[in-house]
DNA sequence: GTTATTGCAAATGATTTGCACAAGG
DNA sequence: CCTTGTGCAAATCATTTGCAATAAC
């Protein structure tokens, strides 16, 4: 975990009168050690290994601290579960696209797309705050060549292909 | 209910095999009877009062019917449930801006960004399937003047403003 | 010492499902 | 008839919450 993170969570807890834990600390750890998606479950499991005691309501509870401080935010990928995405410190405007073959999600960042949205936002009477684009689209390689190997890998580690 | 989405309801029920029931045309007729956006238990609700006999159970059947036609789909307002959107017949490609001062939801077409998100679909290697955008922002009148028409009638109705 | 935080287990709320009965084709 | 659809109530699943014990500051 950046430096930066720590210090900006810190602010936070501070600034609200809370408290710096243990559990807190793990967590926080263990959501920006890799720039990976995850659900709270998944994060549950991963804090489980490192920390002791980590319950799944203090995850909850975290999640939604490093929400409301502005370093995580929930993404909605489609699949009727909260995905949490660590990775909006380094590209604060990207979006994602899903490919419905194999789940792959491909995070991209477009300045016009950031730029033209903000523009029909104003044109409506409205402050932009914050966009959320999902794409979803079908892989090329899959249709033209007819094999995709993000899908073959998919498919081998038993990935949930969209939608329950 | 426009003639065109009975047909087209006819249809998929024929090639699918499927069978034609008064519920299946309540619920629909309810659906597709106003332009406006619901939850399941709102509709649930709402084709109560038409139709004697719908359960719960049976409208979340018909509209999982209904998206996979391709008549309904399902947005994402950013309240923790599945919202329901009957408009995409007549605006195919059509956006979302929540107001989280108010929490009205402006649809909005802009051929611009549809076409841009595209292009940076196909750059990225993928094939298009579909787009949903969610913009997220204040009233800017609320901002300026001080009030928001919408905040006051949302208010009054007791409309609950965001999450949960 | 206060007051916030935690873990547990129970509660919630939306959605799904098993099953016996009803009804389309 | 034969198979699909329905209502009901029970089951699921992610998430939240009440509460007594625990730990920050």
């Amino acid at each position: 975990m950046d430096a930066s993170v720590q210090t900006r969570l810190d602010d936070f807890i501070r600034h609200k009168k809370l408290r710096r834990t243990a559990q807190r600390d793990a967590i926080a750890k263990a959501v920006f050690s890799k720039d990976e998606h995850f659900t709270a479950d998944e994060l549950y499991e991963r804090a489980s290994k490192t920390a002791a005691n980590t319950s799944r309501a203090t995850v909850y509870r975290t999640l939604g601290l490093l929400v409301e401080a502005g370093l995580l935010r929930e993404i909605d990928l489609g699949d009727n579960q909260t995905t949490y995405d660590p990775n909006f410190l380094s590209k604060p405007a990207h979006n994602h696209l899903v490919c419905i073959d194999c789940g792959r999600v491909v995070e991209f960042e477009d300045a016009h797309i950031a730029l033209l949205n903000d523009c029909v936002t104003r044109r409506l009477g409205f402050r932009p705050l914050r966009q959320s684009l999902r794409i979803e689209a079908t892989c090329e390689q899959l249709r033209t060549k007819g094999r995709c190997p993000n899908l073959i890998a998919a498919r081998l580690s038993g990935k949930r292909l969209r939608k329950k």
